[in-house]
DNA sequence: ATGGCTGTCCCTGACAGA
């Protein structure tokens, strides 16, 4: 069994002992991390490699940021997403896991977009665009391809504990949502929702982010907008999926938790 | 009813996040 996971860290620097904890506790065999803040250079390399991972990241100063990290070799490693050449904004990586049966894994941190309008929702849209232009590519491998990362969307209703207090948020609005749906009609699967349908249904959940602010995750007022989606060969290989809720307690927490798959070998 | 938190950097305030 292989397990990914996927987690947005909200800082490497600030998060360093929580994710060594959640490594040596959880122990994915790949990772992706999103919002490391951190250049490639320092980006505390040992913290990963040191717990028998090889580690690719592709940073910049201060913001955004992703990286990979695996158990088994990554090979074939790129880093940004295609289709703008004035983007310097660090939202993409991928590599092939070697060993794992033509497994390209994805890992991605798309934008926010609010105030929506406006640039910033135009500018979501546009890198959902590239996003697909992207994924069509891959797919056409026909080889397993696992996109995880921090998708900032929240699919549906039910991946809300109050949607209506999104109604008009970037990472609810009918666009974002719109394109989230063109991404899946390419033939992709929403890990969680395939192997755990009833989760559709009430209660909303699970959820992958709750706010820093009021009391958000003593009460539950969660959102899920952290997503792995799997191509047909992948999905044929899922065996479980699911949210670890507990890193969200853990002392000086992320406000995201991570999200996993398991896939046969 | 309101505001509420956290991380980063050209660091003690502004911006971004969601």
């Amino acid at each position: 069994m292989l397990r990914i996971a996927t987690f947005n860290i909200n800082g490497i620097k600030a998060r360093a002992a929580v994710l060594a904890r959640w490594l040596d506790e959880s122990a994915p065999d790949v990772a992706v991390l999103q919002e490391i803040k951190s250049t490639d250079e320092g980006f505390p390399r040992d913290l990963i490699e040191g717990r028998g991972y090889q580690l690719e990241t592709h940073g910049q100063k201060g913001f955004n940021g992703v990286a990979i990290l695996s158990k088994q070799p990554l090979t074939d490693v790129r880093r940004g997403l295609p289709g703008d050449d004035e983007d310097t904004q660090a939202r993409w990586i991928e590599a092939r896991v070697e060993g794992a049966g033509g497994l390209t894994v994805c890992g991605l941190y798309l934008p926010n977009g609010n105030p929506a309008p406006g640039p910033k929702f135009d500018y979501k849209l546009a890198w959902m665009e590239r996003m697909q232009a992207r994924v069509t590519e891959l797919l056409a491998r026909e080889c397993p391809l696992v996109l995880a990362g921090d998708y900032n969307v929240i699919p549906q209703p039910s991946d809300a504990a109050r949607p209506e207090a999104w109604r008009d948020d970037a990472l609810f609005r009918p666009e974002s949502r719109a394109a989230f749906r063109r991404l899946q009609a390419l033939g992709l699967y929403d890990a969680i929702r395939l192997r755990h349908p009833e989760s559709a249904s009430a209660p909303p959940g699970p959820f992958t982010f709750w706010d820093y602010q009021a009391g958000a995750r003593a009460r539950n007022d969660g959102i899920r907008i952290d997503h792995l989606l799997l191509s047909p060969h992948a999905a044929d290989r899922l065996r479980d999926a699911w949210v670890e809720d507990a890193p969200r307690d853990w002392e000086k927490p992320s406000d995201h938790t991570p999200a996993w798959i398991a896939l046969a070998a």
